[in-house]
DNA sequence: CTGAAAGCGCTTACAG
DNA sequence: CTGAAAGCGCTTACAG
């Protein structure tokens, strides 16, 4: 028998029952992997299992049960989409290996700001068992509206002040800028500058705060910094406004890789080579920084670990894990290359 | 009443029914848009639904209904994974976008090579209505597998031969690379060079193509290709065996940004003046792009419009729509910088 | 440890 | 145009 489309629907857990020789309450248990089976009531399901390529319907087991089955991704607009990308898409494949083998679907979701209210509505109403924000601006109210609404969540990202109770995973971007702006000390360079992120991401305040945190260990000065928003181009800009200010600079420390390809930019033609006359040192460790002129000098996070460890933390609070921890920090460390 | 995770259930169609003076059939009619309804029934479940906040329980629509109102979005591993991850996130926008305001819900998969008979057979089980396959690597069996299945689809990139039948949505490659190469020819040279794709990738053999095609209407040589793999370091690469074997070229049509970052960086360390000694073009117009040393002269194509473009695609053939275009090309341009 | 039965919240012929 | 009723394929107390 086939539906309209063609394709044919696969047997129902009635039929198992009957091959297995047992009730459908009994290949239900078995297939939720409760305990009070007898081994021989399990062995003979999963055999009729296996013989009929069984795969239990997701509508009706979310219909019945208590739990939907699956996690949402949300994408939060906020903060900067080129910063977004590359990561996003780490995330993602994090996410998915994570959920592997696992009969939990995975719903995709963006919102910018002025559609929260619907996408809290969606989630709150039982859709998912919970949800995986990526939000990279600090101030986004999309995770405190979750967490008030009782939607279990994980978020990507460190969200700033006044979000106290919402768990979330994190590299460790401040350890990362103070070892990259650590490295630039150790070179003798002593007018070190940096191209911070905007001052309402958490991501741009914990590079910029590991920057300081370096300088004033080396007693180094540190009023060279400028703000910018993860472009190429505001790169570009904040590296010609620093050659204004201070034309004596040695070293910068970028805040991102994709930021440092303009910094890089503006200095050739300022005729400062590098690192001869300026060091530089990016952030993030993306596909360009190799083959950046000359190689860039960067900070390595593992995007792909912050999917699989935010995946991890949500399931484990789901599934009502004890002593788990509220938060996570993922470690960075230094890459080096030609520019620093 | 809440239930354990502190979340309340919303209302459910009996009340709205209720409220509105009508049956929950009626009330199923007037959300699913049927026609034979009265204005003032109508009216009156437009307000209950209003007034309750009511929206549908997808599991149990589903359930009772012969649609999943869910799609796939299916990221074939296979090619590059480099090329794939900016692209990836502007389809994903692209879909998004489209998608906005109709109750469908976005699936997301990924499948390597080795794990395409599970993901078939989940697709083809009903669970979805139809899938979105972003598949760049040409001879991937995915998009046949599925096709063959009865699933729905529209694939985001072009197929190589043997998939005569499935819908595909991609940019056009072949013009948009024959602007590139005529633009150069155009520019007065002589010993023009390609770093192509991979062969096994249609959209690196169709920009192979239209380079070709533009050396040949002018009558020029087409003996400088090598095939690479759209990473930064495979352009490095290619570029440092091109000048090995060609000392005297002259330009160089790159069939993506990324690789071409790393054939700048080569031609800069060969001592080559770019554009006065080798001009160069890139492909995709991405981020780095303008920022690339010097900024880059490339081809530009709309990645998240390829996104809704399938999207639109899909749905249009599931609600039956007469006369569809089986594929679409969508169109690319260059955008002149400093580079050629 | 196991089965019969109720019920999850919708859609859809069917009869009017 | 509308309503009563059956049914989608599971899970889950309940009774044994």
């Amino acid at each position: 028998m086939t539906d309209g489309t063609g394709r044919r629907p696969g047997p129902r857990i009635e039929e198992v029952a009957r091959v297995a020789g047992v009730s459908k309450s009994t290949v239900s248990r078995v297939i939720n992997g409760e305990q009070y089976v007898s081994a021989r009531a399990r062995d003979a399901v999963h055999r009729a299992v296996e013989l009929l390529g069984y795969s239990p319907n997701h509508a009706a087991r979310t219909l019945a049960g208590s739990k939907a089955n699956a996690i949402a991704l949300v994408v939060s607009e906020q903060g900067s989409r080129v910063l977004a990308d590359p990561f996003f898409a780490g995330v993602l494949r994090g996410v998915h290996t994570e959920l592997t083998g696992r009969r939990i679907q995975l719903l995709l979701m963006m919102s910018a700001s002025h559609d929260h209210h619907d996408l809290v509505g969606y989630l709150s109403g039982g859709h998912v068992d919970g949800a995986l924000v990526v939000s990279l601006h600090g101030a986004d109210p999309l995770p405190r509206m979750l967490h008030d609404c009782g939607v279990p969540l994980v978020v990507g990202g460190r969200p700033l002040a006044g979000n106290g109770d919402v768990p979330f995973v994190d590299s460790d971007n401040f350890t990362g800028a103070m070892l990259a702006a650590r490295h630039l000390a150790d070179l003798g360079r002593q007018r070190i500058a940096t191209i911070a992120g905007p001052k309402d991401m958490a991501v741009g305040m914990d590079r910029l705060s590991g920057w300081r945190r370096a300088l004033g260990e080396r007693r180094l000065p540190t009023d060279l910094v400028v703000h910018s928003d993860f472009t190429p181009e505001s790169g570009a800009r904040a590296m010609a406004g620093l050659l204004t200010r201070a034309p004596d600079l040695d070293a910068v420390f970028v805040a991102a890789d994709i930021m440092a390809l303009g910094a890089l930019q503006v200095l050739h033609s300022s005729g400062r080579r590098i690192p001869e006359d300026v060091a530089v040192v990016g952030f993030d460790d993306s596909v360009m920084a190799a083959t950046a002129v000359p190689p860039l000098t960067t900070v390595r996070q593992d995007v792909e670990q912050l999917g699989r460890t935010m995946t991890w933390r949500l399931l484990a609070g789901l599934a009502g894990e004890e002593g788990l921890p509220p938060s996570v920090l993922l470690p960075t460390s230094l890459v080096l290359r030609a520019s620093a």
